[in-house]
RNA sequence: GCCGGCGUAGCUCAGCUUGGUUAGAGCAGCGGUCUUUUAAACCGAGGGUCGCAGGUUCGAAUCCUGUCGCCGGCACCA
């Protein structure tokens, strides 16, 4: 878009910024070094000296001008903090330089740091240099941005103007940084796997298909970390985990981004009975590092995040919530109707039917079901581990009724994957595995009602 | 994919039910007044393909149909 097209404001702009390169004003300078963020410069200052020149960097917000002085709040990453130009100190030419600087451009200012008459902390201009020109307005310094299809299309717009946003992303890394200090605390070791797979498994999703040009074959974005990890688990390592974007070509919805993050873990020697009490610790390490103590609100619901969770059989739940004996698939589809969404408190539901689990351990003491459990926490799943199958006999049945579900139109059933079955043939050890969808959790200790509102970049159609 | 809601200035919103001069307000921008304001204030002049395309009508932002996008629900997603 350019020229004619462009609104009003804009055009505005474009002539201001021809004004400042016909003054030998560079509109994209370089070279200013700030010495101090917003936050440091606010502290500097006492109860009502002068502190020395601090020189400081970021986004011109809102401007009130006075005739011969000007205030403006300057934005950083750290927050905000309000400077003052006055004409007696910059000169004419310099003030009115500084007057003309739109909301959204980018400066560096330097001066001392003092408090006005009604205590507001201020940086008093001595000097100032325009960084780099904003040429579109910033959204309403009152009402800021409310327009979700802006907020997510244009999140750099979002993030601007409403730095609250901002917080949620730094939760988001906090609560990432906290999962891996604890793994790496307890001797996992994290790993990279593929993302371009020949078979996509280990777990039940639609994949999405690519094509390597060069070998000229179909390739699919994974939809799980899992057969990967567990080769390696193989291979000798005994504690791995990986935390990756993985795809699954479904619809969206505000729990479904077709890209989102997944952490796996598994460990050798262990059962999915450790594996619980690993979840649970973090849970409570998650939410120590979003800032939340144990009893948190999600959307007006309080939820106890104290461990130990509630552990109920998923027949038990069904005999108590429906008066129904089931088993199979009929017993899953009837926990996810009439159960599932009332497990409001933190809940390990376990013990889940082997048909719909192809790559876990069967209970011993009843081959209908494998050693699974599920989290449940507002009715929602925030992780799914289980004690692996490590018999390559009973791995390839397993595969093999897929495969005929497969066969059958469901695209969705787990494929074959004969290099993964040679694998557990050379051995894989006992161990429990481990799934947390990461962006569901992250939502949970936030309070954020979309899996958008963390995803920095969602999924959008395109614009039209 | 299905159902419902929404789409008006750069941003936040009125106006639509019940069709009727030239589509409004605040903020932002522009021109003024103003040297401690902070949603600064005051005066003035601008800024619009009412998502898009058809239709009904003397006349459509308003009613109808289609379409695109966003939101929510369902389906799908163990």
């Amino acid at each position: 878009m350019s020229g004619e097209d462009e609104p009003e404001v804009i055009r505005d702009r474009r002539k201001k910024l021809e004004r400042l390169r016909a003054a030998g004003i560079d509109p994209y300078s370089r070279g200013f070094k700030p010495t101090h963020s917003t936050a440091e410069a606010r502290a500097l200052v006492g109860d009502s000296e002068r502190t020395e020149p601090v020189s400081l960097a970021g986004r011109l917000m809102v401007k009130r001008l006075l005739g011969g002085s000007a205030f403006a709040d300057l934005q950083d990453q750290a927050g905000r903090i309000q400077l003052m130009a006055s004409r007696d100190i910059l000169g004419e030419s310099t003030f009115d330089l500084f007057a003309e600087l739109d909301p959204g451009d980018l400066i560096g200012v330097t001066g001392p740091i003092f408090r006005t008459r009604r205590g507001e902390v201020t940086l008093e201009i001595g000097s100032f240099q325009l960084l780099t020109k904003s040429l579109r307005p910033l959204p309403e310094k009152w009402h800021g941005l409310k327009d979700v299809e802006i907020r997510y299309r244009q999140r750099y717009v979002d993030l601007i103007a409403n730095p609250q946003v901002r917080d949620v992303f730094r939760s988001r890394t906090k609560i990432i940084g906290s999962l891996r200090s604890l793994l790496d605390g307890r001797g996992f070791l994290e790993v990279e796997t593929p993302v371009l797979q020949e078979v996509p498994g280990g777990g039940h999703a639609r994949p999405f298909v690519t094509h390597h040009e060069a070998l000229d074959r179909d390739l699919y974005l994974r939809i799980a970390l899992e057969l990967h990890l567990k080769r390696l688990l193989v291979g000798g390592f005994e504690r791995v985990y990986e935390i990756g974007r993985v795809f699954r070509n479904e619809g969206l919805s505000p729990r479904h981004n077709p890209e989102f993050t997944m952490l796996e873990t598994y460990e050798a020697y262990a059962d999915y009975t450790e594996v619980m009490r690993l979840v649970e610790d973090m849970v409570v390490a998650s939410t120590a590092a979003a800032g939340r103590t144990s009893m948190i609100t999600y959307q007006g619901e309080e939820v106890d995040l104290t461990p130990p969770f509630r552990r109920e059989r998923m027949a038990d739940l069904v005999v108590e919530h429906t008066g129904r004996q089931a088993v199979g698939k009929e017993l899953n589809d009837l926990f996810e109707e009439f159960v599932e969404p009332k497990l409001r408190q933190p809940t390990f539901v376990t013990d889940y039917p082997i048909e719909i689990s192809p790559l876990a351990r069967r209970r011993d003491d009843d081959p209908r079901f494998v050693e699974r459990f599920e989290l449940i926490i507002l009715g929602r799943e925030y992780a799914n581990a289980f004690t692996e199958l490590t018999d390559p006999i009973d791995q390839r049945q397993r595969f093999e009724a897929q495969a005929a579900q497969r066969a059958a139109g469901d695209v969705e059933a787990h494929p074959m994957d004969e290099d993964f079955l040679r694998a557990v043939e050379y051995g894989l050890p006992p161990c429990g595995g481990l799934g947390v969808g990461i962006d569901r959790l992250i939502m949970l200790l936030t309070d954020q009602p979309s899996i958008r509102d963390v995803i920095l970049f969602p999924v959008m159609k395109a614009e039209s």
